[in-house]
RNA sequence: GCGGAUGUGGCGGAAUUGGUAGACGCGCAGCGUUGAGGUCGCUGUUCUUUAAUCGGAGUGAAGGUUCGAGUCCUUUCAUCCGCACCA
């Protein structure tokens, strides 16, 4: 055996496995079947180490279950559409097409020398029309189901350039290119009722076991599900048709400290007084100004306009409340109308402090008595306190005790009724963009808006576009919206509004079972590899992708698209940690900071020998230059040296600090293993060693270790257990076919995260076949136990000594063994032993 | 602002889930091999005290529960992720 060199070996290998097919997925219903899925990259044209780190993983499991005797499904595909693609052509000229298939045919080329397990005859882009035009087809259908509706929804709105901006083009509330102040403006767009299966997505949740509680727990909060009262307040000095103001609120045990009403800037009653008042148009405006994100709403500064009508208290007539339009009260939640408590809640008592509104309080500390507040006094719901404007029951219960006492109180006198309210928002899906699925639907003005017809899919995006002006191409291409009604045959305009890509994500791991049908799903493949058995992704996707895709497979269910056991399409998810790596920073003459690549730095300094800044690890990114590619470490080490290190040392879930010298490190130890391989395979056929037993016992702990390491997606315990492996290897004196058995044992554990060197000590230690193939070895459970074991003695909590015993000595006997141990004897100094805790084969605690 | 997480040696991290804190790796030091350097092998390496032991301290900070806390509870600080048009 020569030198290890990667580079001869590694495509060697990944010639093998295609040839043999290993990794082509197959239908075989004789078989337990695995499906494996990694998040999809979006072709940026560049794999990053994230993409190294989140595609190895997979990998790991993917091989792991293969071995295992699964039949797996590991595809791979491009999350294509998005804003980069028509970035880039307005930066640098270009069609998004041309860009983003040459992103693909890049990227593809940097992922196939990671050996990667992936089953490439299944590879889609969303932007494949035989993609998006089956999106389009499920579209229509859940037309059909009634999921789908139109609505005005408020965009971010950049009145130089004339168009829509996304939320990350709004910066500090100005557009990216333009700098102009950006308003929020209302379109007529595209929803999904999501909303209607708030419940049912909640609920499910407890379901979803082996997701991450955080994860299940970001999710049921955003979706928010809450029990308050809706009543109406009677107004006076309303316009017509105002007699009544709608209002939600989750605290209505504080009703009685009410002190003013509140409606949101695009309530009804709002939009009505804006027509006959300017001073009320005014104060509209500046409500509307900046971006639509929750955080600028909530960040703003709370302004308020008094609007002259009042509203009566329900438990007094004489009790009036000034009505406020108020720009923290939104319209997407409750009723889009509040009555402020400024002693009970931190809003409403700034609003209230800053228009000297009064601020009573209804409830004070359990113990404490009434005083006047600095701040709004707002206890957990589930603390007890005491109510002394309270109107129901006893004067001491808890805020949720007191919050169903009083929608009953308020029921019962005919004062509204008790509502479920979610804060999940219906799915906005309009994009007024040109690189997305256009939304298959024809506006005529005889019929209405009608779909598409399905034999006219897909409606592919013409060519023929320019970027050079702002704006949607669709919208101004010549002819492209010309079309004919579906139902009349009249002339009609399409519409030119693309999907969310949202959309396109929340139903890849759908096809990817079929990824040729001439349907959107085949439902016997559906049904055999569905559900995704392990989902890998960013925690940065925690609730949108997951909770769209999740409504997208109930959705795809209900228009007979998925089998009903697939609409929580996940079974397992596991969410990694990014890749991080110091940031290299020097400073232009303007005092701008200026970044400089890993690879331009040597000990701190640039090649012209000017010192760098160190600023600490962040996410890789581009624009701070702290990336690493991973062709180079490919280049200079190998895939397995890549693999390896991205697995070893952090835990998956957690961030993984990149540094050079670890790669290093971890090339030299593959070489250690390859020179440990050579030598076994020089030993002598008849060598006669004296550890065959030992060698054994170590072998089927490390089998035993690495399989549970690997069960529970600890990559980097299964690496320590491996080092530690080689190192009794190494040292070990065993016989030759006990070295050669020991080795090739290795050689299939090490195999998820190395597979090439694995084959090639596979082959050569005479391994039959391919180690990919070759099933995983099982740890033989006589070999696992110990015979004697060793306790440590501790007196009150420290440890002072330990002792050996065997492993079965009942803890009476340990007992009086610890006892006479000469250090504890000596610890004691004829002290009484208060008490003896002996935790059978953990520890021993004295207590004097 | 709201929601979710994380914090352990010089560094990445481990700790059988309430039971010997620091596995494994990097780095560093010493010795050996080689000898220009690197490679390679062995040994040591939490801090403090010590010739070495013995001891003392120690898991972001401050309290608490427990025979026993990195692990559970309370408060607090710092960092990261998400917030509906980034993917």
């Amino acid at each position: 055996m020569s030198r290890y060199d990667p580079k001869s070996i590694e495509p060697k290998w990944q010639t093998a496995w295609d040839d043999a097919g290993v990794f082509t997925a197959r239908h075989d219903p004789a078989k337990p079947k695995y499906y494996v899925l990694e998040m999809f990259p979006y072709p940026s044209g560049r794999i990053h180490m994230g993409h190294v780190r989140n595609y190895t993983m997979g990998d790991v499991v993917a091989r792991y279950k293969a071995a295992q005797g699964f039949s797996v499904l590991h595809p791979m595909g491009w999350d294509a559409f998005g804003m980069p693609a028509e970035n880039a052509a307005m930066e640098r000229g270009g069609h998004p097409k041309d860009w983003t298939y040459g992103n693909i045919a890049d990227m593809r080329a940097q992922m196939k020398p990671l050996g990667l397990s992936i089953d490439w005859s299944r590879e889609f882009a969303t932007c494949d029309p035989e993609y998006y035009g089956k999106q389009q087809a499920m579209f229509i259908d859940m037309m059909a189901a009634g999921l789908v509706y139109r609505k005005a929804a408020v965009v971010n709105w950049d009145p130089v350039d004339m168009t829509v901006l996304a939320n990350e083009q709004v910066i500090d509330g100005k557009g990216w290119r333009s700098n102009a102040p950006v308003e929020r403006r209302e379109l007529t767009q595209w929803f999904f009722k999501i909303s209607d299966y708030s419940g049912e997505l909640l609920d499910a949740l407890d379901g979803l076991t082996n997701w991450p509680d955080k994860v299940r727990l970001m999710q049921a909060n955003w979706i928010g599900k809450s029990r308050g009262l809706q009543f109406a307040f009677s107004t006076h000095g309303a316009p017509e048709g105002f007699d009544r103001i709608e209002v939600y609120t989750t605290r209505p045990d504080t009703l009685m400290g009410a002190s003013f009403a509140a409606i949101s800037p695009d309530h009804p009653l709002a939009k009505h007084l804006e027509r006959h008042d300017p001073a009320v148009a005014a104060f509209l405006a500046e409500c509307r100004k900046g971006g639509t994100t929750a955080e600028a709403m909530e960040t703003a500064e709370k302004i308020g306009m008094d609007t002259g009508i009042t509203v009566m208290h329900p438990f007094d007539n004489d009790w009036q409340l000034p009505v406020y339009i108020a720009n923290f009260v939104l319209m997407d939640y409750g009723t889009g109308a509040i009555f402020g408590c400024p002693a009970h809640d931190q809003r409403d008592f700034e609003f209230a402090s800053k228009y000297g509104l009064a601020i009573e309080p209804v409830f004070v500390a359990e113990a404490g008595a009434p005083a006047a507040l600095t701040e709004a006094f707002v206890p957990m719901k589930s603390e007890r306190v005491h109510y002394i404007r309270g109107f129901a029951g006893a004067e001491v219960q808890t805020g949720e005790e007191a919050i169903l006492a009083a929608i009953e109180a308020c029921e019962a006198r005919g004062v509204g009724r008790g509502v479920t309210n979610y804060r999940l928002r219906d799915w906005g899906i309009s994009r007024q963009r040109y690189w997305g699925c256009p939304i298959p639907v024809i506006h005529c003005d005889a019929c209405g808006v009608v779909a598409e017809k399905k034999e006219n899919l897909p409606v592919e995006l013409p060519y023929d576009v320019t970027f050079d002006i702002p704006g949607n191409p669709l919208d101004r291409h010549p002819t492209w919206r010309n079309c004919t009604c579906p139902t009349c045959g009249a002339p009609a305009r399409r519409e030119t509004d693309t999907m969310d890509t949202f959309m396109d994500s929340s139903w890849y791991y759908a096809r990817f079972t079929a990824p040729h049908a001439t349907t959107p799903t085949d439902l016997a493949e559906a049904d055999y590899w569905m559900n995704v058995d392990q989902y890998i992704g960013g925690i940065e996707h925690a609730i949108l992708h997951l909770l769209y895709s999740r409504f997208f497979a109930r959705a795809m269910h209900a228009t007979g698209h998925l089998p009903a056991k697939a609409i929580e399409p996940f079974n397992a998810l596991f969410t990694q940690g990014m890749v991080t790596h110091e940031i290299y920073q020097t400073r232009d003459a303007k005092g701008r900071p200026v970044y400089h690549l890993p690879e331009d730095v040597t000990e701190g300094k640039l090649a012209d020998g000017t010192a760098v800044e160190i600023i600490p690890s962040a996410k890789m990114s581009k624009s701070k230059k702290n990336v690493v590619d991973p062709m180079h470490i490919i280049e200079a080490f190998g895939a397995d040296t890549a693999r390896w290190f991205v697995m070893s040392d952090s835990p998956p879930e957690r961030d993984v600090e990149w540094t050079a010298s670890g790669a290093e490190a971890t090339f030299k130890h593959l070489s250690r293993v390859w020179a440990l391989c050579s030598r076994i395979g020089d030993m002598p056929a008849d060598h006669a060693g004296v550890g065959d037993t030992d060698l054994a016992k170590a072998t089927a702990k490390a089998v035993d270790e690495v399989t549970r390491a690997i069960e529970s997606f600890a990559f980097n315990k299964a690496i320590a257990t491996l080092y530690g492996f080689t190192n009794t290897l190494a040292k070990a004196n065993a016989s030759t076919p006990a070295m050669k058995q020991a080795i090739r044992t290795m050689a299939q554990l090490m195999q998820p995260m190395t597979p090439h060197m694995s084959e090639s000590i596979w082959s050569y230690q005479g391994g039959e076949g391919l180690c990919a193939r070759a099933p995983w070895p099982v740890a033989d459970p006589a070999l696992l136990i110990d015979d004697t074991v060793i306790l440590p003695i501790q007196i009150n909590g420290k440890r002072r000594a330990e002792i050996s015993v065997p492993a079965d000595m009942p803890a009476s006997e340990v007992e009086k063994l610890a006892l006479a141990d000469e250090a504890v004897v000596k610890f004691l100094g004829g002290a009484a032993v208060k008490k003896i805790i002996v935790v059978p084969g953990r520890i021993i605690n004295v207590v004097i």
